[in-house]
DNA sequence: CTGAAAGCGCTTACAG
DNA sequence: CTGAAAGCGCTTACAG
């Protein structure tokens, strides 16, 4: 391993000083044309390349993210993943990935603090709400992805949170499965503290009253593939009293409850039930499953993210809430409207 | 946002020097244990946590390894961050996640050495090797992660990397499909400069080799979803000429496979034609799948990695190979053995 | 446009 | 066990 080039071993080739070589590496700084040729020249020759510590340090910028998660198996995250960490990419940022259970949350807490990240990303809806003022006290960004704060406010500050909106995807599935003719209509939820469920939910109740239906079931499956399956089966488990349809709070557990329903239930679908799901994951799209779903659009999400981060990093402090639209996929988990039912409400028909 | 506090304020609060609030926050420093208490008493009525930027400034050790990646739609590499993040954040490490088309791989290699993290992990099959070697010549260890250097050494140096026992595995897969009767067996590749594409196909060649057999085709799916579901279209163009046995690199083109053959091609599987993947992704399992397959232990994986690694940040320059077993997982998508073929050779079946 | 100097927040010999 | 001091590799007013 050889010795670190400093840029003083770059001052000394090129004859200049170590503010010039520091100048030659900060866009937009004073430095004449062929110093800073000069300057490249000699860096290029010794394989300099600047120190991001020692300027973090000193700019007491890091230029880097902390992007904190706890579970990846649902694919939908590692979407994110993907796409968040190459737009800050582009933007000179780079992300600090956190993998943590609810649990040890102080302690993934502390080393993001110490490592002097210029903000925080919370893309899980299981981090405890806590850890995020926790950040917030210490002067960090915050931004909750696909999620919102339990506490909007506290102490005088409130959490930036990005989220699709999720009431209006959740009444657009109610809607569908109504005009489809459903009215056994059984809901799946996350996690019963997840703002996300809580609004898809609400959303599906929505255009259930509007129809005058109230929900025919409802399951609790923990954004969980092993426990989907066995809400699912509790769901089902009564013959007379079967859902026509299931809305799942996420397309993890929509193919969980596609996979059970057709294995271990014999239920066809959607002939015998109808099944939608949430996010759009590329699993959706396989034939196997030809998942009907709300598509969460990860890419606005993103984007808006970026604009949170960025606009708390520059020290405008105000925390908001930014919403994204989502669009209905159907696909072929939904049965058609029944015959009747089409003549009943052919008009409509587009 | 508050100012931040540094080990001077914690220093003036508990009357002693920055030396000592210095020594009480490392472990194995020598301080008074009463000293030691007041110092954490006044850090922790100030908030104060130590820098880790200036502590890696003047300890030359990040504690940062950057981990490079190029896609995560294959689900096996989500598995893999998530338990090398979460084994590097016990070791008391952390992951700089980097996001790395072939393409800007450039860019990327300088970014990861300007972060003067202190190793690098290279988890895709698809980033170019010499990337890996720049990175060694700037003194940085790199360990490939299920690949191996397209060039074992360079410059006295050589790139240490973790691998499953590819060739072995594809043996395995090869034997079973021989001993279950299987003749016209198809290979679907993955990159055709993709180590573990290589090897797997060598092995399977082996076992058909002993077997007095010979690949009956080949194809090749650069692990991409909608190329493999292209490339096995072809492999089965021909109705009289098709393969009995598809055997794939890994679980992604599989599932593809197994798509494209049941719902474009009307067979079934594994009546018509049995498949196998490698790697036993999360959605192998799935019952719409059921996939038989290779298993690669990313958990011994990891711990290879780790020790890689630290072995050579640790100052040890040997680079070396790690290679770990991997285990057949017999599930439904290889056709039993016929009939005649069974009786033939009873006295063989365990 | 350029250089000398101060300083970012720590760690770590070196004395005592 | 403790403190004063040097220094990690940069950036950035401040003069010139």
């Amino acid at each position: 391993m050889k010795a670190k080039v400093t840029a003083h071993d770059v001052a000394r080739l090129a004859e200049v000083s170590q503010s010039a070589v520091s100048r030659a590496f900060t866009p937009g700084a004073s430095v004449a044309p062929d110093t800073r040729e000069r300057i490249h020249t000699a860096a290029r020759q010794l394989g300099y390349r600047p120190n991001a510590i020692a300027r973090s340090l000193i700019t007491r910028r890091s230029r880097i993210i902390g992007l904190v998660m706890s579970y990846l198996e649902n694919q939908f995250y590692p979407v994110v993943i993907e796409q968040l960490c190459q737009a800050l990419q582009q933007d000179g940022y780079h992300v600090l990935l956190f993998i943590s259970d609810t649990e040890d949350a102080d302690n993934v807490l502390m080393d993001i603090l110490q490592y002097q990240v210029d903000g925080i990303v919370m893309a899980s809806t299981t981090l405890s709400s806590a850890l995020a003022n926790d950040c917030i006290d210490a002067g960090i960004p915050v931004v909750m992805f696909n999620r919102v704060a339990q506490r909007r406010t506290m102490g005088g500050y409130a959490t930036s949170a990005v989220t699709s909106q999720n009431r209006a995807g959740g009444r657009l599935v109610g809607e569908l499965l109504v005009s489809n003719g459903h009215r056994r209509i059984a809901w799946l939820a996350g996690a019963e503290n997840a703002s996300t469920s809580h609004e898809r939910e609400a959303g599906l109740c929505d255009a259930l009253a509007a129809a005058d239906l109230q929900l025919h079931a409802r399951g609790v499956g923990h954004y969980d593939f092993a426990e989907a399956r066995r809400a699912v089966l509790a769901l089902f488990r009564d013959p007379a009293n079967r859902p026509d349809a299931l809305f799942c709070a996420n397309d993890h557990m929509a193919i969980a409850a596609l996979e059970t329903l057709r294995t271990e239930l014999g239920l066809h679908v959607p002939r015998d039930v109808s099944v939608v799901g949430f996010d759009n994951v590329p699993q959706a799209a396989w034939p196997s499953f030809d998942l009907t779903t709300v598509q969460q659009n990860v890419g606005q999400m993103v984007d808006a993210t970026r604009t949170l981060l960025f606009e708390q990093i520059g020290g405008q402090v105000l925390a908001r809430g930014v919403t994204v639209p989502c669009v209905l996929v159907e696909r072929g988990t939904v049965r058609a409207r029944s015959v009747e039912y089409q003549t009943h409400k052919t008009s409509e028909t587009t």
